[in-house]
DNA sequence: CGCCTTTCTGCAAGCGCTTACATTTTCGAA
DNA sequence: TTCGAAAATGTAAGCGCTTGCAGAAAGGCG
């Protein structure tokens, strides 16, 4: 930066002040220097300019695993939206561990970030005192609580499954099931396990049984064998996201039952493949984009002062496919 | 730091040991600083950390896109491997544009990184150099060319594509058409095309078409409509991965031909998806944790002096399902 | 018990930048 | 032309840590 602030006959402070706030340099002396940024080929140290403004540029996202189409998605579009306004991203995994999770948030923290995107809003208090002691910028993604002191960006996990029992319970189906996620240190899964239990008593019935399974097509599979042998069969199977259900409907496929006639299937996401793959998957849509660039867009803000938490509820609609149909 | 090495009675350069170097300071002295930086809570200071030693612990990575799960995949391990030693991840998405992809890495680079995972080879020599300026080290993944002066950890693309076709060739198959990825900016791409072509005409054989299409399920199926529309209708279709191979497999159902009486399907990459999806994908299985790892060793070393470039090529072995099978 | 070598610690000089504050320049109005 | 206010630029003090070097403590040996 010396050699520039020399070559330009300016001081560091001017060359600084050209990158940093370009408008508080007068036009003409401000395209001298950089040129000659240019012709030098200078560039910044990330570190020193972190250690001097106490600001990173850097904003952090923790999620359960990027294995999962759903958490790519969304770490794309935040990377996109971050990237366009020069900022970068960390990513760390936690493998849907609570105790992993925090470790890698402390990571994270230590590292540097100005923001961090977080998985659900559910973890030790520890967590986020660590967070606010040193005045990062957080927000809790996937879930909508608006009473919550955290600032959520997302959708309501549980009302989205009332929907989805109700529009089943429409179509005459009496005998549910649910193929949910681990519910342990995910309240996503919680949700929806709850969402389904809710909307069954509002109709005075319960469900066949709820079998918590990890999110993979083979648990999928296995589970839906596992509900079809016991005595009494589900007419239709909710599943806790589009993987399990995706495992489901293949494994109906294989087993020779008819989808929907025999049995309706439902997921959670609405992956690309729910549309792909024949008969499509009746499933919710996760709004991953508008998520992902509004959690980006939240994190990039400058806060202002002691400022209350933000809550955005983003619409989780349900998408009939065909996978689900009348009750046999 | 000052308080810890007040509260504990030490200088600030023993409380850094502590953190730094801990075989250099006596076990007695060193577990008096940790409990003292224990019950202060305190947490370094990444960015003058890195300003101060030059070293960042972080690595970056450039990626066509988080939206494939072959990328995300590899992401998910290299980001295991690297949070394991302490080491955190800098992600960014090129989404297949030479210009963005060298722009992302400049974002990188200033950011300041340790160390650069990069997709395949092909780029602006300019990109090299300024690696090379900044002394960052760097792997090309997804590929494998031994003779080339940066690092690769990967595998023989036109190789495995030979070997498909091979096998193709030895069921019978003489009318190949391929579904190929785009081309322009991507070796991976060309290097399976080429590889097709060589293999083909090492029999005398040339293929009724080669399409290049962006990576996904619905360019598939369009594509394989588009072939099947020929007076020349293939016996068997090479896809440039598994996506377009899944989208051309769905719309080879949809439309009644059957997989693979009628026509034979190859995909690569060996995704989840290729396994489960009825009749299961006949593809290349690409090594992608082995692909992490090494990668997260090989970024994480300590550069000897000038050494030479690293060259390992992994097993991309072919996978046979059930969507190939004799020439009708 | 003294001396020398080896091992630990402390001192203090930066790492490359940002930014209050001081100083100079610019510019409009009188 | 002159003066004052506003805008632009320069000065220099850090930001919080690491690390070469020097000095102190510890340990080995005669």
């Amino acid at each position: 930066m010396e050699d520039v602030a020399t070559a330009a006959g300016v001081s560091t402070a001017t060359v600084s002040r050209c990158l940093s706030h370009p408008e508080k340099v007068r036009p003409s002396l401000r395209s001298r220097v950089e040129e000659v940024i240019a012709s030098l080929g200078y560039t910044p140290h990330g570190a020193a300019r972190a250690l001097a403004s106490s600001r990173t540029n850097t904003i952090g996202a923790v999620i359960p695993t990027l294995s999962n189409a759903i958490f790519a998605n969304v770490i794309q579009t935040l990377q996109n939206a971050l990237a366009a306004e020069g900022r970068t991203l960390l990513v760390a995994a936690s493998d849907y561990d609570p105790g992993r999770e925090a470790q890698q948030i402390g990571n994270l923290v230590v590292r540097g970030i100005d923001g961090l995107m977080l998985t659900g809003e559910d973890r030790d208090p520890a967590v986020y005192d660590l967070l606010a002691r040193r005045a990062i910028r957080k927000v809790c993604t996937y879930v909508h609580h608006p009473t919550s002191p955290h600032s959520t960006i997302g959708f309501d996990n549980a009302g989205a499954m009332i929907r989805l029992v109700s529009y089943l319970h429409d179509l005459g189906h009496r005998q549910m099931a649910m193929i949910a996620g681990l519910s342990q240190g995910n309240d996503r899964a919680r949700e929806r396990i709850s969402g389904v239990r809710r909307a069954l008593a509002a109709r005075h019935l319960k469900p066949l049984a709820v079998l918590e399974r990890p999110y993979s097509i083979n648990e999928g599979r296995q589970a839906l064998r596992a509900l079809l042998t016991g005595d009494k069969r589900p007419t239709a199977i909710l599943c806790g996201n589009d993987v399990l259900a995706l495992g489901a409907l293949l494994e109906a496929t294989e087993m020779g039952i008819a989808v929907p006639a025999e049995l309706s299937i439902t997921g959670f996401d609405d992956l690309v493949l729910a549309r792909e793959i024949p008969p499509g998957l009746t499933t919710i849509h996760a709004p991953l984009d508008e998520m992902g660039r509004l959690a980006a867009d939240y994190l990039m803000a400058t806060p202002e002062t002691q400022e209350a938490p933000l809550h955005r509820e983003l619409p989780a609609d349900l998408v009939v496919r065909g996978s689900t149909g009348p009750a046999s």
